[in-house]
DNA sequence: TTGTACGCGTTATCAA
DNA sequence: TTGATAACGCGTACAA
C-alpha cells in the first residue's frame, strides 16, 4: 500500500505538505496540489484506515450482535442495517450469538477495545431466559452506546427501537372477532419466553378476554414438532375457526394442516401468521400476515446510534415501529 | 479506556515494562507481572486492537462482499463465515451488494484501503450480466487475497468455493427419469443469466437429451411471475410429469399450483426443488429438494481465505461442495 | 507556502 | 530485570 511518506520522498516534498494538498489545505499551493494528487492518483494511494482510526480515536464502524441471521426477520434487520449504515459511511461488523449468552459476551467483549463506535444488538434467547445481561451493561458503564432492538431489556438504559408485539397481535385479533366473526381462535407459539413472544401473547389475550371468549395458547418447543401437535390439537378441537401464529413458519403448516384435515380455508378457518419478504408467495391459499418492517426497524437503528455517536447531547429514546396487516387468500375479508 | 501508558504512570514503571508484563515476556520478574495484571484487571484494560493493527499491518478482519442477505441461502452461507470466522479470532465486516455493481464495487474500493486482510464475495447479478469485473481484479491486482464463492468468475484468477451445480441437477433429472419413469420434465428458472443458473439448465438438459426426452426451460424475470406463468402453462401442457425448480421459492409454489390444477402429488406429477433449512416444513406434501450445503460453503470459504492469508506458499484451488438430493412427499420414492 | 515535530497506543530493539 | 527510543501511517499545531 502506497503511503504518505513514499509520496513525500517521490516529490521530494514532506509528508506534511502531502498530507495537506491530498486534503485542499489552503495552505497549499495549486501547482504542488496537482503534482500530488497526480502522483497518488497514479498510485493509487488510499489514507490507510487503521492509521486514520487511530489519530481520530473514531473507528466508523458498528458492531452488530444479531441472535441469527437465517431467521428472515433479522436477515431483512442487517439488510436495512447495511443499507442505513453504508449511507452514512459506516461499516458493520457481524456477530452470531447463535442464541447463546456466551458468544453475545464474547462478542461484546472482543468488539468493546476500540474495534467499533457502538453496539446495535437484539439479546440472544438464553441472554433473556437466564436473565443474563451483565455483559450489555458493563459495556454500557463503559460509555459505549448502546441500542437494542425487538428483543429488548426493560432494565437496560439505553436507546431501544421495538415493534408493536402487543398492539399488533390485538389488532390482528380483533379483526377476526369483529371482522370475520370467529369465536374459537387457537394461538400458536413457540417463542413464549422472548419478550416479545409474551407481548403478542398478551396482545392476544387482551383481545380475545375483552370479547368474552375463550384464548387457548399451543406452546411448542420447536418448529419441527407443529404438525404433529396441530394434528392432535385440532382433532380434538374440531370448532377451532381461527388460528393466529406467532412467527414466520408454523402459519403455513397450519394452513396446510387444515386443508389436510378436509377444512376449508378461509371458509372454516382463518389464518394469520407473521411473515416478511416471500412468505405469501409460498402458501396456498396466500396467508394473511402481520408484517413486520424488519428493514425500517434496521435502517432506524442506525440512525438513532449514529445519532448518539455524533451528538454529545442525545437524549435516549424507545421508537416503536408499527407493523402492518396484509389481508390475504386465508382470511374471508382479504 | 485504559492504555498501557495510564498503567505505567499509575504504577511507576515505563510503558514498555507494562506491555512486557502483560505479554508475560521471560524478561521481566515475577512481581511486577503480577502487580501489572492486578491493575490492569481492575481497571478492566485491553489492548487497543487499532493500534495493534496499524503496529502488526495485519487486520483479522474479513471483507464478506454479499449480493443480498434475504435469500436463504446467502443468509446461511453468512452463518458459516461467521461460525468459522469466530472460531479462528477473525471478524467480518458485512457488505451487501444490492445485485448491483456499483455497490460491490464501492466497498470493495472502500474496504481496500487497510480496513481488511482479505475478501470473500460472490459477485453481483448485475456484474455477472454485464461481465464487469475490473473492480475484482484490481484489488488481487494489489495483492489483497480474495476467494470467490457460489457466483464465480471463470476469467479471474483466485481461490474459489462453488457449489455442483451441473451435477446437481443433473442427478436429480436423471433420478425423475429412471427411478420415477417420468418423461415430461419441466424445468422452472428464474437465475438464467447467472453462472450457476445457467449450469444447473445445462445439467438437466444433458440428463433429459440422455434420455432422449424433449427439455423445455419456463424462465422468469420475477418470482412474482410464477403464478400465472405456471398456470398457462400446465393448463396448455398436460402431460407434464414432472417439475425441477432453480430455486427456492418456485417449487413450492409449483407444488400448490399442481394442486390447484387437480393434479395429484407425486401421483401425477413429481416436484423437485432447491432449499434449505426450512423450506420442506412449509409445503405440503413435502417437497423434495436439492441441498446446497450453504453453511459449509462458507466455513470452507473462511478457511482457505485464512490459509492464503497465513501461508505465503499457499497455492489457488477450486473446491466443488457437493451438494445432497433430500427426498421427501413430493416424489414417489421418497 | 512549506517543513518540523509530536501524538494516537502498541510492540520491538537496544541500551542500561 | 527494566527503561528509553523508534516505528507503524496519519493529521495538525507550530515554526520557518
Amino acid at each position: 500500500m502506497t503511503t504518505l511518506k513514499e509520496l513525500a520522498k517521490l516529490l521530494n516534498i514532506s509528508v506534511s505538505t502531502v498530507s495537506k494538498a491530498l486534503n485542499d489545505s489552503h495552505e497549499i499551493s495549486e501547482q504542488t496540489k496537482i503534482r500530488v494528487h497526480e502522483l497518488a492518483e497514479k498510485l493509487n494511494y488510499k489514507p490507510n484506515r487503521i492509521a486514520q482510526q487511530l489519530k481520530t480515536n473514531k473507528t466508523k464502524t458498528i458492531g452488530v450482535i444479531l441472535p441469527t441471521v437465517t431467521n428472515p426477520f433479522f436477515a431483512e434487520v442487517l439488510h436495512g442495517v447495511e443499507t442505513a449504515a453504508s449511507k452514512n459511511d459506516y461499516d458493520i461488523i457481524v456477530c452470531l450469538s447463535e442464541e447463546t449468552c456466551a458468544k453475545e459476551a464474547r462478542s461484546l467483549e472482543l468488539l468493546s477495545n476500540g474495534s467499533v463506535d457502538g453496539f446495535i444488538i437484539a439479546v440472544a434467547r438464553e441472554s433473556q431466559v437466564k436473565q443474563q445481561w451483565d455483559h450489555i451493561d458493563s459495556i454500557i458503564d463503559r460509555k459505549i452506546p448502546v441500542l437494542m432492538f425487538d428483543r429488548v431489556v426493560k432494565d437496560i438504559v439505553c436507546d431501544k427501537v421495538i415493534v408493536d408485539d402487543f398492539q399488533s397481535v390485538y389488532e390482528a385479533t380483533k379483526y377476526l372477532i369483529e371482522e370475520e366473526k370467529r369465536k374459537n381462535i387457537l394461538l400458536i407459539s413457540n417463542i413464549e419466553e422472548l419478550s416479545v413472544g409474551k407481548l403478542r401473547i398478551k396482545g392476544y389475550k387482551q383481545a380475545v378476554e375483552e370479547n368474552n371468549l375463550t384464548s387457548d395458547v399451543l406452546k411448542l418447543d420447536n418448529v419441527d414438532d407443529v404438525e404433529e401437535a396441530l394434528f392432535n390439537y385440532l382433532k380434538k378441537n374440531k370448532d377451532i375457526d381461527a388460528i393466529i401464529s406467532n412467527d414466520h413458519i408454523t402459519g403455513i403448516v397450519a394452513i396446510n394442516m387444515a386443508r389436510k384435515l378436509g377444512k376449508e380455508i378461509p371458509k372454516d378457518i382463518s389464518v394469520i401468521g407473521f411473515g416478511y419478504e416471500n412468505t405469501q408467495i409460498i402458501s396456498s391459499p396466500k396467508i394473511s400476515i402481520i408484517h413486520q418492517k424488519a428493514f425500517e426497524i434496521g435502517e432506524i437503528s442506525i440512525k438513532l446510534l449514529i445519532e448518539n455517536l455524533n451528538n454529545e447531547a442525545h437524549e435516549l429514546q424507545t421508537i416503536i415501529v408499527p407493523s402492518e396487516l396484509k389481508l390475504s387468500g386465508s382470511t374471508k375479508k382479504a
